[in-house]
DNA sequence: CCGCCTGCGTGTGCTGGCGTACATACGGCC
DNA sequence: GGCCGTATGTACGCCAGCACACGCAGGCGG
C-alpha cells in the first residue's frame, strides 16, 4: 500500500516505521481501546472482528499487504471499533499513532491512498455482511480460505476448526462438516491445525461469488 | 450534520444546496452507477442496501438527518457501492457531486465532519452485519422500527411486510410472523401498510442490543 | 512409555428461516 | 355497490445451523 507513494514520501515514512513480527493469535486492537500503532502487514494477515456480547466473534474484514490496520485513526478516532487479530503470522511495519496522524496531515498523497483504502474496506465489510447472511457455511469457508491464500501467498497455513468458527461466526462443528465436504471433493486437505489447498480452481467454484467480488474491489477493478 | 459547521461555511454551502422532496421508493444511487448528487436528509430517511445476485436485498445502513448519502464521494470514488433507497418520504437537501468535491477541498471543517460521519457509518455497517448474522427476525424487526422512528420522528409510518423483508433480508412471511408476535404483545399495531408503534419501551426490550449500540455511535457516546 | 491436552469426528433433538402455494380481507375506484 | 389489486394470514415440507455431549487420535512433556 505505502509502496504506491512517491519515493520521497515513502522514504520519509520509513523513518517512522518499525519492523515487527506478528504472532498468530496476537491482538493488535481491542474494541473500545486506544489505538497505539497502525500496522502495515507485509506477509502477515490480520482479521477484523466484530464482537457482540454473548455471541461468537464475526470477521468483517481481512487486511494483508494491500491494506492497513487502524483506519479509524485516519478518520479521526483514536479508539478501534473492532478487534484486530493476527491470523497469519509474519512481518509487518508499524507506526506510532501520533506520528501517523502527523504524516497524514503532511501528505496529501497519503491521504489519497488512505481514502481509497477506506472505501475498499467499507465495500468489503458490506459485502461480507451480505455473504454472512445469505451463503451457506461451505461456500463461505471456501471463500475464506481463498482470501487467506491470496494474502499469505502460500497454499498451506495453520488453523483449527474452532478458530475458523470464530471467523465465520459459526460453531466449530459447522466448520468440521463444511471442511469435510471440501476434503471429500479433494479441494483441500487438513490435519491437526494444518490446512492445505489442493485444488484452487475447484475451490473457487465451491466458493460464493463474494470471493471474486471482494477481490475486484481490492484490485480496483470496481469501486 | 451540516448545522455543526461554522456559520460562514454553512452559509456558503447553502448556495450550492437545493431543496428536494424525496418520495417513498425512489432510488437515489444504484450500485455501480455514478453518484450525481449527495443528499442530506432533513426529515426523510434513506436506506443503504447491498445487493447480491440472486438474493433479497439487505440493509446495511440507515441515513437520516444525522448523516449524508454519498460518502464514497468523500472517499474519492464517483460510483456507489450500494443502493440508496428512500424509505421515508420527506425533505432533503442535495448538492451536485462536482460542487461537493469542491467544497470538501475548501473546507477542513467539512472534511472533519465527513470523516467523523464515515467512521460512524462504518461502525453501523459493522454492527448491522453482526446483527443480521446472530439475531432473530423478531428482535431485528423491533430494532429496525425503533431506528426508523428516531429518524422520521413519528410513531406511525407506511410500510409493508414485503418491504420490510427486503430491509431485513428475510421473506415476507418471516416478517409477518415477527410482526404478529410483536402485535400480540401490544408493542405495535399495523394494517395495510401502516405501522404504528404503541409501546416504545416494550419494543426496546424486544429489540436486540444493536439498537442501543448503533444509537450510541451516532450520538458520539462511543467511537 | 504413559498421560494428557488439543484437534477432530459423530450423534441427537430442536428451531428458525426457506420456498412455495393458496386463502382471506381491506380499500379505493369505477 | 361490486370489482380488483394489494396487503396480510396460513399451511406444508425441508434443511442449515444450533446446543450439548461424548468418542477418538495424534503428539508433546514428563
Amino acid at each position: 500500500m505505502l509502496a504506491a507513494l512517491p519515493r520521497k514520501q515513502y522514504q520519509r515514512l520509513l523513518t517512522g516505521l518499525e519492523s515487527v513480527a506478528l504472532n498468530f493469535g496476537e491482538v493488535l486492537h481491542e474494541p473500545g481501546e486506544r489505538i497505539r500503532h497502525v500496522y502495515f502487514p507485509n506477509d502477515s494477515l490480520v482479521s477484523l472482528l466484530t464482537v457482540v456480547e454473548g455471541h461468537l466473534a464475526l470477521e468483517v474484514g481481512m487486511v494483508g499487504r494491500e491494506g492497513m490496520v487502524g483506519v479509524p485513526l485516519y478518520l479521526g478516532a483514536d479508539v478501534s471499533p473492532v478487534r484486530a487479530l493476527v491470523q497469519g503470522a509474519g512481518a509487518a511495519m508499524r507506526m506510532k499513532s501520533a506520528r501517523f496522524s502527523e504524516e497524514i496531515r503532511k501528505s496529501p498523497q497519503l491521504q489519497h491512498q488512505l481514502s481509497r483504502y477506506t472505501r475498499v474496506l467499507m465495500s468489503q465489510i458490506t459485502r461480507t455482511a451480505a455473504c454472512n447472511r445469505f451463503h451457506v457455511v461451505e461456500a463461505r469457508l471456501a471463500r475464506w480460505l481463498l482470501m487467506t491464500r491470496d494474502r499469505v501467498r502460500s497454499d498451506e497455513f495453520r488453523l483449527t476448526h474452532a478458530f475458523l468458527g470464530h471467523m465465520l461466526g459459526v460453531r466449530r462443528v459447522g466448520v468440521t462438516m463444511a471442511a469435510r465436504a471440501l476434503q471429500e471433493r479433494e479441494l483441500i486437505g487438513y490435519t491437526r491445525g494444518k490446512i492445505r489447498i489442493l485444488d484452487r480452481r475447484g475451490l473457487r467454484s465451491a466458493a460464493c461469488s463474494c470471493y471474486e467480488a471482494v477481490k475486484d474491489m481490492n484490485t480496483g477493478r470496481r469501486a
